[in-house]
DNA sequence: AACTCGGGGCA
DNA sequence: TGCCCAGAGTT
């Protein structure tokens, strides 16, 4: 494990959060919206939308028809929305208008599940955590870190066992970059990884059964 | 466990 | 054009 995070470090040797933010509390936000989307259409969104919101009040202070219009680039934006005007309802009643530091009590919040509150803790907070979305889910389970059929919570947990705690927000960053941009869900560039040698799918993918549809 | 939200990216 | 996606909530 650590030889390959390696590798992946030296193919992305700045792998970092792509969201733009300045604080906890614009991260959270952008982490809700980056949902089903890529992180730049939600930065082009951010770009603005954080000029006009600063505060959990100023969210609260439009209609909701007016948020969900400054974020109509961004897909599912009705849902999200609405999470980010109940989410900014409970931090001012709840939380004294600031993020929660604790995982637990972020969970809590509309719009925040443990992949987003993974992302917070260790992002805005330095806590150590493995955020495991589709990419990080798809990327261990290719790689052998984890079993086919091994659910989200699992696949955490095993990678969080295979890596010392202080490198886990690390590992969460390159395996993200990894995922995206190289071992990609269509089209993974496997005639030129790197860690070919000691993938099972890549070799299963470098000779296609016959019966198979194989892409050129 | 399956369904829904939804514009953007990509083939 | 059609398909899939840097998720989370509801049933």
């Amino acid at each position: 494990m650590t030889h390959v995070l390696d590798v992946i470090g030296g193919m992305f040797p700045d792998a970092h959060c792509e969201l733009h933010h300045s604080n906890p509390f614009e991260l959270t936000i952008a982490v809700l919206l980056s949902a089903q989307c890529t992180d730049e259409t939600v930065n082009k969104v951010t770009l603005h939308l954080f000029q006009k919101y600063r505060t959990p009040a100023d969210y609260l202070a439009v209609p909701l028809d007016e948020l969900e219009n400054d974020i109509k680039r961004i897909g599912l934006y009705r849902n999200k929305a609405l999470f980010i005007q109940k989410l900014c309802r409970m931090l001012i009643d709840d939380y004294g208008g600031d993020v929660p530091r604790e995982h637990a009590e972020l969970t809590k919040l509309p719009g925040v599940g443990r992949k987003t509150a993974n992302v917070v803790v260790s992002n805005a907070f330095g806590v150590p955590a493995i955020a495991v979305d589709t990419h990080v889910e798809r990327v261990s389970k290719r790689l052998g870190f984890a079993k086919p059929d091994d659910s989200v919570l699992e696949v955490e947990h095993k990678l969080m066992k295979l890596v010392p705690r202080e490198l886990w927000t690390e590992t969460h960053h390159r395996l993200i970059f990894f995922g995206r941009y190289h071992c990609k869900a269509q089209n993974p560039q496997c005639p030129v990884c790197p860690l070919l040698d000691i993938c099972k799918e890549g070799k299963k993918r470098m000779k296609p059964a016959p019966n198979r549809k194989a892409k050129s």
